[in-house]
This record gives structure tokens, sequence and C-alpha cells, in this order.
DNA sequence: CAAAATGTTAAGTAATTGTTAAATATTTTA
DNA sequence: TAAAATATTTAACAATTACTTAACATTTTG
């Protein structure tokens, strides 16, 4: 089953995380489950979910609190987060919001409303990923309107065609860009040497590291994990 | 009572509009209702309302198909959509959001959750919206209503110009403003020369300091704490 | 191994921004 | 309303930074 989206569970009763691994994992997500706020925080710095559920009411750091935690952290930026709350805690939404959230979901659940809500969540942040939205790619974060590029939560400066180029290649993880998409993508119609597009790479490289832009020789570049 | 903002009501049954009014106008919000998807869609031209609170069940047009005309008109953009669905509808979420529901309440509505979700919901928008509200980040207070910048407590006097071009930086901390976007903001339409905005900037660094406004080259500029 | 492609360097060139001070505009004050 | 005070823009030039090139080295591939 293709991957439809990574989410971290938090709550501290067992069953609960049980139901909604459950009922999640049907529908094709990845779960990983924590049962407090701390290890959550853990889990989060490697595992790059798309989506953290999480529930209101924890013993010792409750969810507003993760949140906060949470967002505090600029390269959670892109994370999405719902809470759970009892139905009666009609207090929490208005602090969960202000907290950060984006979204919530009152208990008791119902299975299909549970999935019909993370699907539509889902599927408005991948709509909204695709353009100017900032990219989160294993220890780098680039977020293109604020021109900024996070190595290991460390900013890094690249200067103008750097940072296009990176952004570029990193908007498809993966896939080769030939040196003409580049050239057209970033140099729209100027006439550079062939060298040129070397050059950069090897600046950026000089900043990130040589683990994460592969050459593909006779064809181009590609952004690798 | 302050205008806390305005809610156009659709609904085919005249006591849930009823109900909703009363309840909704008890909180300070200016009301108007409509019984029909067609009748909405023409008071929603003149009323320009924060929130729309739609019934998904209504005949001739439902709900959906209203949110779907309304998000077809750009000028829409910013209104918030809020559904009414009976609880065994619960497809309708799903079809609602995809649709551009921001939010929705299922049936029988409890007022005290209607009034605390709707405030929660308008909370957030007048939070992202409102321009003129303070903006304080680290040791700077900037009010545009006041037209009063506070440093370190202390104020400091701005000329109009770069008042406005250091409060537009701050309204998105971090992200780069370019130079187009910095001109078509301030000066509208104005024609003026390339050295005029990197005359303001330097003027509000003088009385600033050099550590918060960012130069991106070739791209613009940005805020940062 | 030879040809092709890419990597590396340093230096030259181009582009962008910073800084003044003076010229205009605008607003305030008397 | 005229003079004074402020604000804004311009223009000339300095400083900085970005980008490209060219020459040569190294690596890959058939």
């Amino acid at each position: 089953m293709i991957d439809k989206g990574r989410i971290l569970l938090v709550d501290d009763e067992e069953d609960i995380l049980e139901f909604l691994s459950y009922n999640l994992i049907k529908e094709g997500y990845k779960i990983k489950t924590a049962n407090n706020g701390k290890s959550a925080l853990k889990i989060l710095e490697k595992f790059n979910p798309d989506l953290i559920i999480l529930d209101v009411m924890m013993p010792e750091m409750d969810g507003i609190e993760v949140c906060e935690n949470i967002r505090e952290n600029e390269k959670n930026d892109d994370v999405l987060i719902l809470f759970l709350t009892a139905r009666s805690e009609d207090y929490s939404e208005l602090a969960g919001f202000s907290a950060g959230a984006d979204d919530y979901i009152t208990k008791p659940i119902k299975p299909k409303l549970l999935v019909s809500r993370v699907n539509a969540i889902l599927k408005r942040k991948r709509k909204t990923n695709e353009t100017n939205s900032p990219i989160h790619i294993g220890e780098i974060n680039i977020n293109k309107s604020k021109h900024k590029l996070l190595y290991s939560g460390k900013e890094i400066y690249l200067a103008r065609k750097e940072f296009n180029l990176l952004h570029l290649l990193m908007t498809i993880p993966g896939k080769v860009f030939t040196r003409e998409e580049i050239i057209t993508t970033i140099w729209k119609d100027a006439i550079v040497g062939d060298r040129t597009i070397d050059v950069h790479i090897r600046k950026i490289r000089e900043k990130i590291g040589n683990n994460h832009i592969k050459t593909v020789k006779g064809i181009g570049y590609k952004f690798d994990i």
C-alpha cells in the first residue's frame, strides 16, 4: 500500500492508542505511538510525522503543553496537530488553537469520523505543501518564503542561486533533475556556461555535506535522504 | 456591545435560524439569515460576513453546493464556513471539507458548544487577519493603530514610511518580503527609485539597530528576532 | 585506456545593496 | 498662508556579495 502519510499518536491510555492505530493503519498510514508528552517529543525528532494526534488530558504534561513545546521549534513548523478532547472540556478548544493546534476531535471517537477528518486534514496539507511551504526531509528544513535553511536545527545561509537550486532538488526528493531542467528552472532564458551548475552544487555541498546531493552522471543531480 | 464579527446563518428551518440567532446575538455577533442557498449567495454580496454557518441538508441547493459556489469566487477567500450536520451524516464531513468548509457542528446543537466553537474559529481568524493589532516580538512592540514603536519599553519615533515598512516586515517575522512586495504594499502604484527602500531600511536600522532587519541579497528584506 | 563528464579553484565580472548629502515634497506652526 | 520643520526621494558613488568563467584535475564509463 502506498504511503499516505505518517502519524504520531499521543495518549496515556493504551486502549485508545490501539483503537486509533488499528483504524489508521487500515487506511494506509504509518503510525508511531507515545504514551506521554516527553516520549512524544523524543519520537518526533526521528519520525518526522505529517500529523500528530494529541490527547489534551494527560498526566504530567498535558496536550496543550506538548503542543506549545512542539511549536517552539521551528523545525516543526509544518507538522499538523490534531487534538483529542472530551466533549465536556469545551474550553480546551480555545487554549488548543492558541497553542498552535490545527484541528480537534471530540471523544468518544467514531472511527469513520476520525478517518475522514484525518484524510481531510492531510489532503489539505499536501495541497499547500506543493508550493512555497516549508519542506522537511530528514535533518534538513528548507523554507522558501523565509529563505531559510536549517540543518540539524542550525541555520545555514545559501545565496540565491544556491538556495533555489537546493530547493528545486528538494521539491521532489529522489527525482533526478537533468541539467536542462535545472537551467530552465533556475536560469530561465539566460545562457550560462557548462560548469556553472557544478560550481553551485559544489558550494551547496560545502555547506550541507556530500551526503544529500548525488550526481547521476550523464543526466543530472538529485536530492537523497 | 463591541462588534465581535458578522455571521450569516443559512438553514431552511426557521426554528434553527432563530435558535442560532438568539445565541449568537447574545454573544455580540451581527447576524443575517437566509433560508436557502440562493438567497444566501445574494446576501453574501452585501453583508460581507466573517463566518457562514451552513446547514448541509437543505432542499434545492444543499450546503455542499452552496459552499462550493462561495469558494468559486476569489472574493470570498477569507470567509469562514462552518457546517451544520446531523449526527448520522458522517459522510458529509468529507464532502464538506473538500468543498472548502473550515469546521462543522453536529446537530442537535448545544448552545455552549456552538458559541465556544464560533468564538474559537473567529478568534483564530482575527489573529491571522488583523493587521492593525499590536505585534510584540522580542523586545519590540509595534502598534499600528497608535503609530507607536516601543523598543525595550522605550518609545522610538519612526516616520510614516519607515513605520509602515517595519510594520509590514513584522507582520510575518522571518518571511522575506521581496522589493516588489514592499513597493506594492507601501507605495501602492507610485513609482519610486531603486534606492528608496534601502534608504528607509537604513533609517530604521539607525533607530532599532542592525540585529533585526536582515538583507537577503537578490530577494529582499526580512525581520528576524 | 581514452573520451566524456564532473569536480575544484581562483580570479574576474556583474549585480545588488549601503551610504551620503542634497533636492523635493509634505506637514506643521506661527 | 508663509516660513519652518520634517519627511521622502533621488543621485552619485562606495562597498559588498553573488555569479560566472576558464583552466586544469579528477572520476566514471564503455
